[in-house]
DNA sequence: CTTGCGTCCAAAATCGATTATTTGCAAGAT
DNA sequence: ATCTTGCAAATAATCGATTTTGGACGCAAG
């Protein structure tokens, strides 16, 4: 999803097909990945393979069990909760920081971000389903545009893959909850323009909140 | 340090020995990590090399350059404040939900580990330097037994790695800053018995400051 | 003296083969 | 009938060889 590197090296191709195929559920959580059956799929050798394994296996995207291969990370509420909770505590950090030193540039990037992101709302909420990957990258371009002037790259990075986390739960649930996401966000702006730390953090952890609660009714 | 899941297989090895060499300063910052030269001093083939230092990459010890290879991480003073600043914000928020969690048999490891901290800190104190690295793993076990009735694996696991980042930092401090920090080693198991979560997070953020700054002191 | 191009070398990236380990199954014993 | 025990097939882990790439050097043209 995020931190793409996009690079042309085919190891780095796997890497990323295989992290998004995680994320958007084209690997089944807790499904066994078999060095031969991957290798073909994403054409590669074993050893650039594994290279990508390895990677995600310390991103927390796959567990690596002893000499018994290599395994799609389990989901579980437990997970979900751990993850959420972490969401919440590293963005509202980042918010505080951000909003503190972001200046006219980052509040230029913030009303865009949510201008691309609304637009595709409208069209999630009018059942074009089509474009729901193009939503959640906006969704994610949101959020990281709302912390980027925190200062910190070690945030960033440690946000971004705890949101891919939780965008994995996100992107199992069968139904659209798009009206009362798209009004949080909308507040999220305003709170953002107005400074108001104590508001955006306040909306962001029920943001996440609502989130989970959807993803627990709505997923297999 | 940390998280080593000590194993027999060639790879675990070689990612453990890599990882502990740059935390201990073995490997230097920003140093060239030439494939064939590695691979003669960890006794591995490329591919298997490679794995390893592809995780080390995704954790952030190593940083990766396109087709031109492999490279410890540098280290900054931003770094180190990015760094110091995750540390608290995910310890702080560990310790708080451990202090409401924790039982008895915990209080209990929270104690023993305080104890062989102390002795260590005597014996530093003394002047003894050889338990050097002793003494940072019985601070880390300090650290990790206040915050181990958090609840949460993933909260665990990120603070595993950003203390280990942060202990880079400190061990290549050429003083011993000891007497200060087994003060507030004291005062942080007091907290914690007495389940004072501000006075703890307090005395966290207190005992880390102190540590940047002796390390922005003592350090090349 | 600088700039551009071609060659060569060192190093990284990738591959397919080899070795080691696990697992499933079947035969024999209790 | 159930529990070992011992292959054999499947799969993971490791290796060394091959291919690709980046950078240094030298030479010639402007």
């Amino acid at each position: 999803m995020n931190d793409a590197a996009a690079s042309n090296s085919i190891g780095d191709n796997a890497f990323n097909n295989i992290r998004s195929d995680i994320i958007f559920g084209r690997l089944d959580a807790g499904a066994k990945l078999k060095l031969d059956a991957l290798k073909a799929r994403y054409g590669t050798s074993v050893s650039t393979l594994r290279e990508a394994l390895s990677r995600l296996t310390s991103e927390g995207f796959i567990v690596a069990e002893g000499q018994r291969g290599f395994f799609v990370s389990p989901m579980s509420e437990q997970d979900l909760r751990e993850i959420s909770d972490l969401r919440v505590l590293l963005e509202s950090h980042a918010m505080k920081l951000s909003f503190e030193a972001g200046d006219t540039e980052w509040e230029g990037r913030v009303v865009a971000a949510h201008h691309k992101l609304s637009r595709m709302e409208t069209r999630m909420a009018a059942g074009d389903f089509t474009v729901r990957e193009t939503w959640k990258r906006y969704d994610w371009e949101f959020h990281q545009a709302l912390i980027l002037a925190c200062g910190s790259q070690a945030l960033l990075k440690s946000h971004g893959t705890v949101f891919d986390k939780y965008l994995r739960y996100q992107m199992r649930n069968l139904t659209y909850r798009g009206e009362m996401a798209s009004q949080e966000h909308g507040a999220l702006l305003d709170a953002a323009l107005a400074r108001d730390i104590d508001k955006a953090q306040a909306l962001l952890a029920a943001h996440i909140e609502g989130g989970i609660e959807h993803s627990l009714r709505n997923a297999p």
